[in-house]
DNA sequence: GGCGATTATATCGTGTGCGATATACTTGGG
DNA sequence: CCCAAGTATATCGCACACGATATAATCGCC
């Protein structure tokens, strides 16, 4: 194939794109709570496993300290969790859910159920995908 | 499923995150061209259809003049582009390809290559992958 | 032909992402 | 015990995204 591609044939623009169409989706879904998409990821990640470092954080979400610093600061603003340097080592910080941090994870359960249905609501194809895109995301990450 | 998800079971995250790898696999691939992610994808639409309104672009790249007129002012800074006002319409603007621009789509060629090296080079798969997600896209737009 | 509505682009402010660099703390070898 | 190397987070600068708003040109209706 030595022809050049149209953007609509790169599979990259249209991971590109969904991930913006996935981003606009929940801007509406997320503004009444007060979150950004990046920082509902974040606790989504918190609400499994609290009490961590940011470093384990930017392990899961894959981001590094110069994008969760400041996000995870106005996420402390906003009162969803504290970041207390760790005793244990004064060098890593350890974040922690809030009361208001954690109760939304009750109000995001309804907001899953309007993204899924969004989505098509076919729950044995969108795991498909999804264990492709993991698929292809550890293939990348492998180099 | 009544059951909070973990980060890794959301289709959305999986989304986020192959974006995020895509886009760190074309960092280092774009920087001899100069050229950031985002403003190759503009190239790409624009290879394949030039001399073309900012708004027709932006339909097709699915973003807003307020991203994409400072991304093509750095663009045309960089002397890929030039725009200019339609003189039919002098609310519209004609972006064009310079030759230096036009040039660049011979070197995108060996680059295509080896992103498709990165993802695993079957092509196959990968299709039926970027189908997927425009449907997926397609469904989340229709809104 | 004038003027309000519409359209096309631009600007502003905020929030990510990330490369490069800085700072604070800990560890290990002499 | 001291200091160089390593580790964890922070800061800086730049480039997107995008909601909200502004500006300039055109259109349509009377």
């Amino acid at each position: 194939m030595d022809r050049p591609l149209k953007i609509d044939e790169l599979l990259c623009f249209s991971v590109y794109s969904v991930n913006h169409a996935i981003s606009r989706l929940y801007r509406p879904l997320l503004a009444p709570l007060g979150l950004t998409y990046p920082q509902y990821l974040v606790l989504v990640a918190l609400w499994d496993r609290d009490h961590r470092r940011v470093s384990d954080l930017g392990a899961e979400l894959q981001l590094d300290t110069n994008t969760l610093t400041p996000l995870l600061k106005r996420m402390e603003t906003a009162g969803l969790l504290t970041r207390q340097r760790n005793p244990e080592d004064e060098r890593s910080l350890i974040v922690t859910l809030t009361e208001n941090g954690r109760v939304l994870e009750h109000k995001a359960t309804e907001l899953t159920a309007c993204v899924l249905e969004a989505m098509g609501g076919d729950i044995e194809e969108l795991s498909a995908l999804r264990d492709q895109l993991h698929a292809l995301r550890d293939k990348l990450e492998q180099r």
